[in-house]
DNA sequence: ATTATATATCAATATATCTTGATATATAAT
DNA sequence: ATTATATATCAAGATATATTGATATATAAT
């Protein structure tokens, strides 16, 4: 009940829908990419991606000082059918640019 | 996008997941039955139904005086595989009695 | 060591949602 | 017609969540 509160909290939100879309297709992404993507503060996208990997929906990966985040694999159905049910929404995401000079 | 957060919005709340659940267990009740079971004031169990309706989740058909609520159907997949997901979270609902002389 | 970059967290405010009690509406019983 | 019952809705207050700007931490570059 908790935990599954805590999945559909995470979706309530039209910001993470799209973070979570633009990751699932442009997959391990930092948090700056989706910053300058989104033309959001870093301190707002920072905390939806908590949210986000708390409902088990991301993994984050450090390579230096930039954190990746991309979709937990594996994935439990669930997760997995409502990750397919968004990807139907035709959410409007933002084009992927990078923003770091990697 | 609407829709969608409409429908995890609906989900987002300990007590309609609760009414939701046992609904599903019971078939259709109408308001008073929730009422009772629940212990909660008839305006709060009202407007929990009217949430889950709008959400897609519940029909409702009117008999005299009385509301009948149940499980909309047919219900497409995605609301068939959450409430697939919520039967597996072990929801403790209260026990049906029903308080109307019917 | 100092400075710059990337990310996380905190405190304050803004915004949305839930609960309650009161009132409205509609049906049925007397 | 009057009264009782079932449900819906509204306004006010309570609670939760989101956003912002500031600050903390950690890594890397100079």
């Amino acid at each position: 009940m908790e935990n599954f509160l805590q999945t559909v909290g995470a979706l309530n939100d039209e910001t993470r829908l799209k973070i979570l879309r633009f990751i699932d297709v442009n997959g391990a992404v930092c948090v700056c990419d989706i910053e300058s993507a989104f033309g959001m503060i870093q301190s707002r996208i920072s905390r939806h991606l908590k949210i986000l990997k708390e409902a088990g929906f991301l993994r984050v990966e450090r390579k230096g000082r930039w954190a990746y985040y991309a979709i937990r694999s594996p994935l439990d159905k669930f997760r997995q059918d409502i990750l397919t049910e968004v990807s139907y929404l035709g959410v409007a995401i933002p084009e992927f640019e990078g923003c770091c000079k990697k």
